[in-house]
DNA sequence: TTGAAAGCGATACCAC
DNA sequence: GTGGTATCGCTTTCAA
């Protein structure tokens, strides 16, 4: 094998940087750590030597030192959940802000797997801990492992006890600003196509509509309702077609996700219905098809890249956990207006 | 916040263990090593002491000694692609075979990223490392930062610079297997509902389709070949009606993948013609949705658990590439009978 | 302001 | 077989 890469070798350390700049080992260090107790004149001369010889510091010899790994570990029962990215990259923004890194670890849902992983961080000196779910809010046991208490914890798109805090989005006020909003774009009959009641985030999205609605002082009616068996497209065309059976002069559709949403807008087609001047439609997560809808689709955004701001915040400064003690951060949803709904101000 | 986790009491070292045991560090280090030259009795006394005091070797110092992680990284441009998890679980099982763990990174298919990542997981002295991308085969850029020629590397599901192996799926073979199949199922006019002609598998698969049929003896027939624009199911619902619009008499249909299958299957359906009487149909990929088709889809499994162990042996066994070089190790998929086409022995 | 030296926790070479 | 000890690369008192 003819090797094309660089040879190996040997990494340039402090003690190279040192030498070569004339002075020692520790004077080195504090320039690398930007301590102040360093002459102006000293730190400028290693400061060259540092970029010239290419010097980064070793993380390993650092770590062993410093007990830290500058990095913090998302465990996640979910790669592949819709919103883990989103999620994950706002962790990694929180992070790199202080410098930190951000792993990433896969449980599969299992808690061995989650107790095996999170041996392997705490041996590796991992400095916080978030858990997070890929694709749904909900309740979970305990980490699979006892976190020693030095070690910052957060929940992401999840929960459990309460010692742990947790970032979740605001479902309900999600839903009350789809629903204002339908309003305050002139709908009278508001029909809201749910999702499958096991989710506990259909739930919240219903008390929104619910309290949304009373706040407007309008009346509840429960034939406005529908709740959708799963959240494929599939089932969203059916539920608004039962809809319309119930109350045939619903002026607009509030659905649990996009997906039903895009059932929906078919089925409207379907009918010959026009979106937005006969009936507005407004979606929930904001996925990327949103946009791609005719008309494209007016949405109520999960805030993801926000809740992982948070959570990696969160784990990095945990002396707010101390005194604030958030133990459920809801985060709010934005509604993001697109052309299934007609223009508030026109 | 009252704390209800472990106290964080200084972690056992080997040292401990070694005055525990009435030994020093070094007898300690060799039997967790296990190495040869320890006494028997020695050894037993040892290990007792070891798991009595809960001793974990940390991996931080013994990194800084010998310069190795036991940990092999994978960098993804895509995590919620839907075969980055099989493939990850057969790197992982590969990799915890020789010890060693995986680590993953998300590139979010930004060279930039991409280099970040690479530099820090250099840092932190990966032993070797596997580009996967998450959802497509295809050529990819080299590597974003030059990888030291110590650090084995392989491609997964994506391909590159020839220095680099490659392992990658059989597509031509699988569909081989898919037609083959069919025919000996008694199809006697097989078409074939291909995906975007953009994505390189379908380009495979096609050849594979063609050549499948020709080993049969058998013409090609354009009016059986359809090219769905996208891979919804609701455009290979159309691409179904268009074929059966050619060639009315087609008694089986091999689509280039699962939700292709899907819309198919719906329009079969719709049209009132019996899978698999009257057409059977063949998927492809063995998405989780394929068992619960109506009826239960026949299809081709992309060997992707197969595909991480020999990524993960690959890169662990360096030597066989030194030998043996497989620029390209195409993994051969596997057809998994089910309802959508009749049985063979029948 | 700068430097000397003691670790961090393990490995490995070399005596005994 | 077992033990002493230098070493990996860096941080961190503590003197000078």
């Amino acid at each position: 094998m003819t090797d094309t890469s660089e040879a190996p070798r040997r990494r340039t350390t402090l003690k190279d940087v040192a030498i070569r700049s004339g002075v020692t080992v520790s004077t080195v260090s504090k320039v690398v750590n930007n301590r102040p107790d360093v002459g102006a004149e000293v730190r400028r001369r290693v400061l060259e030597t540092i970029d010239l010889m290419e010097f980064r510091p070793n993380p390993v010899a650092r770590g062993l030192r410093t007990q830290r790994s500058d990095t913090i570990a998302i465990v996640t029962d979910d790669l592949e959940g819709i919103f883990t990215t989103a999620m994950m990259r706002g962790v990694e923004d929180a992070a790199s802000i202080a410098g930190m890194g951000v792993l990433l670890c896969n449980s599969y849902g299992e808690p061995e797997r989650e107790a095996q992983q999170l041996r392997r961080l705490l041996d590796r000196q991992i400095d916080a801990l978030i858990f997070m779910s890929g694709n749904r809010v909900g309740p979970r046991p305990d980490p699979a492992l006892p976190i020693p208490g030095d070690v910052p914890v957060a929940y992401l798109y999840e929960y459990g006890s309460p010692d742990i805090p947790a970032i979740l989005p605001d479902d309900e006020g999600g839903a009350r600003l789809a629903v204002e909003h339908l309003a305050a774009c002139g709908a009278s009959s508001i029909a809201f196509l749910n999702g499958p009641r096991e989710w506990e985030a259909t739930g919240d999205r219903l008390r929104g509509y619910e309290v949304g609605l009373t706040h407007l002082g309008r009346s509840l009616d429960p034939g406005l309702i529908a709740t959708s068996p799963s959240w494929t497209p599939e089932d969203g065309y059916h539920a608004m077609s039962q809809l319309l059976e119930q109350r045939p002069n619903l002026d607009a559709v509030f659905c649990g996700s996009d997906d039903l949403a895009v059932g929906a807008l078919a089925l409207l087609r379907d009918r010959g219905i026009d979106v937005p001047t006969e009936v507005q439609v407004v979606g929930f997560d904001d996925r990327s098809l949103a946009v791609h809808q005719r008309p494209p689709l007016t949405t109520v955004a999960l805030p993801l890249h926000e809740m992982g701001v948070r959570a990696g915040e969160l784990v990095l400064n945990p002396r707010h956990a101390v005194t604030e003690a958030p133990a459920l951060d809801r985060v709010p949803c934005t509604l993001i207006e697109r052309q299934s709904t007609r223009n508030q101000t026109s």
